[in-house]
DNA sequence: TATATCAGGTTGCCATAGCAACGAAACAGA
DNA sequence: TCTGTTTCGTTGCTATGGCAACCTGATATA
């Protein structure tokens, strides 16, 4: 339960205030084996989903069958909050353990519409989780927008600058997941790096960046 | 003050009870004219912005000063609201006032953070529209994540189809709108859709469209 | 050490789509 | 009716980038 002070849901109050509001809210802990489906795509739920260890991934399967990665997950990510915030909406994404992963399901109507004092303190905590999340995918639909490889490239090097705060940082995507999160061609991208360093725009080596501009 | 009652950020009050409830938060009216901008793109703002009469829009513009139309807010539409919930965020849109129009601003944090026992209600309106307005974004992604601009405007039409529940219907983008939403050229957009009409797949005339497939 | 596996870079081919420029139709106002 | 304006369709040119195929290097495993 330690772990869960740390979580953004539950920032703010304490290991007795998180197990007091707990235990006003039908909740339980699931174990899940690496590749197990955790949620289903299509699903409709109404569970908070907590990781308390391990990771999992938010997957996306597309029309003619290949699969696109969404999300990663670690310990403390939060999942289902805006699918059970929308209300009888269905899950775009399935959600699938990677490695053995424990899982705390909170029942969502419980937690929130309840009396308790500090049903609001969660709430809140809540908005800015899906604020945000909103703000990310906002991000990078401006991104997706842009029309070549290279600006798209330029910008989301320019956010993560923006992020870390130094010109030379590390990204947490590899090729194959920044091409996906750009919407361009693994092939492509390499390409258009390459080309970049060329022109002098930037350097790299592996997932570590440096940008000149 | 009867217009709020069909708001959605409202939904389920009576006129009292959102009379009573704005009573506890500081909220002021405000006139717009034609072309007026009511929230600068950089901007942190703590309000809620409801449209109360005519119209507005959210317009961004890129680095390289292309203005881009991102919604269409008519009466009771809501903005700031995810603005306001990730607390610090700066605007990423400019709101300007499309012909004359009345907005309400509601102060965030007096609203929701007010120990009002329909503060709570109102905190569950805002997730559900916070978390809609998130998975319209989330559509949108998707489509701007296909690459064949064929591919697009299937998806797009599919997703109007299940909307309108028929298989002909208008939609409300005009051709340099709908061209925006889809990330692609405006000529572009004509010339895939004269292909997809010879090959059979749809027609349209105008903004209607019937969908063979 | 041999071999399998995976991440990432490279390259040729060519369809797609961006860009620009123009044309047609619909509409509004004088 | 004439003329501006706006919206949409058409088309030629050409760069871009998707696709496929292959190569290299690093890491792991037996």
């Amino acid at each position: 339960m330690k772990i869960l002070t740390e979580n953004t849901l539950f920032k703010g109050l304490t290991e007795s205030q998180i197990t007091d509001i707990l235990s006003t809210a039908y909740h339980r802990e699931k174990s899940f084996l690496d590749g197990e489906i955790i949620v289903h795509q299509g699903d409709v739920i109404n569970n908070i989903g907590i990781v308390l260890s391990g990771n999992a991934t938010g997957k996306k399967y597309t029309s003619d069958g290949e699969e696109i990665i969404v999300s990663n997950m670690k310990a403390n990510s939060i999942f289902g909050d805006v699918l059970s915030g929308a209300i009888g909406f269905a899950s775009p994404v399935t959600v699938q353990a990677v490695g053995p992963c424990r899982v705390l399901f909170i029942d969502y109507n419980q937690l929130l519409y309840s009396h308790h004092p500090l049903a609001h303190h969660v709430l809140q905590n809540m908005i800015q989780s899906i604020s945000r999340k909103y703000f990310a995918q906002n991000k990078r639909m401006d991104i997706l927008m842009l029309k070549s490889v290279r600006s798209k490239v330029l910008s989301y090097l320019e956010w993560q600058r923006q992020i870390k705060g130094t010109n030379t940082f590390a990204i947490d995507l590899d090729r194959r997941l920044l091409a996906d999160f750009l919407g361009v061609e693994r092939s492509a991208l390499s390409r258009e790096l390459s080309r970049m360093k060329a022109d002098g725009l930037i350097d790299y080596h592996k997932n570590n960046f440096t940008l000149f501009i």
